[in-house]
DNA sequence: CAAGTGCCTTTATC
DNA sequence: AGATAAAGGCACT
């Protein structure tokens, strides 16, 4: 199947899988291979042809967020000169519209930890607790479900290299199944209602929450505020804290809940309703120019 | 080669 | 409220 891309809205496959906000996509050659539901989807990108097998052109658009107007988006976020620096060198990345449950035991997972053991940790749960998929080649399991999380035990989430993130995964997956958590409610809740649901997970903090929130639930003014983020509002946003302020969460060795909070709120209100796209742009520039 | 640092932080406990 | 320590393990220096 194949879509023909809009040349007034940019899209890139590559920097939007590459940027660091999912985590089990393999590109083999000129293609993507990533489970999404129940399939193994496989994708790529030539110009303005998206070619794909094994998923139909709806849930493509939807996935990856195609109907998302660029142009308007960069209208909204571009305040100053580096954040359209990392707009052109990456026009095109796109935020995903991944599954919330996969992204929320993603992003518990994902804390305190680098994104290669990232991608290994759930690469893990998913072949000890996913089902097996055949598809040419990749590694290729489903990700597990809540009732599959919920039925494993603490001592075999951390056999996955979870640590003491096995904990809070078994609390949550049991959570979930238990209540059948419906994540499209949050869906059509608003940010901060959502957000205040999601921090009763065990697991799920600040930043967990808004990457979930941001990543999934299509709050696209959530601004998630990690290591990486820190270090872009230090270097080129300074100037809108005091100072004190700013020499506090630069001596901090990780940021406080106050810090964080404030860092937040700074991103929300000075990139608007698509602080998301702005937070993802420069996140990716910071990791690939230091 | 050993030891230290960093990693898309949260929670428990003061 | 706000600070602090502890919680895998692996890659990198």
């Amino acid at each position: 199947m194949r879509i023909q891309l809009s040349p007034l809205t940019p899209f890139n496959l590559d920097f939007t899988l590459c940027c660091g906000q999912t985590f089990r996509w393999d590109k083999k050659d000129s293609w993507w291979y990533g489970v999404v539901g129940e399939k193994v989807l496989r994708i790529r990108q030539n110009g303005n042809t998206l070619e794909f097998e094994n998923a139909n052109a709806d849930f493509v658009k939807s996935y990856f967020r195609l109907h998302d107007y660029l142009p308007m988006v960069f209208s909204h976020i571009s305040k100053d000169d580096h954040i359209k620096t990392a707009i052109k060198e990456f026009r095109g990345l796109r935020i995903l519209r991944q599954d919330p449950w996969e992204c929320l035991i993603s992003y518990i997972c994902a804390t305190y930890k680098s994104i290669v053991a990232i991608r290994q940790m759930l690469l893990n749960l998913s072949e000890k607790f996913g089902e097996e998929m055949h598809f040419d080649g990749c590694g290729c399991y489903t990700f597990p479900t809540p009732a599959e999380l919920a039925k494993a035990t603490v001592k075999e989430l951390a056999g996955c290299g979870l640590g003491y993130r096995a904990r809070y995964v078994s609390e949550t997956a049991k959570a979930v199944y238990g209540d059948s958590f419906d994540f499209e409610r949050l869906k059509r809740s608003d940010y901060e209602t959502a957000r205040v649901e999601l921090l009763n997970f065990s697991g799920v903090g600040p930043k967990v929450a808004d990457c979930i929130l941001l990543f999934s639930l299509e709050k696209l003014e959530a601004f998630p505020v990690d290591v990486w983020m820190r270090r872009v509002i230090l270097r080129h946003y300074a100037e809108h804290f005091p100072r004190g302020f700013i020499k506090r969460i630069s001596d901090e060795k990780s940021l406080s809940t106050s810090g964080y909070a404030r860092l937040n709120l700074f991103g929300r209100r000075y990139f608007g309703e698509y602080a998301g796209y702005a937070q993802e742009y420069l996140y990716h520039y910071e990791r690939t120019h230091c």
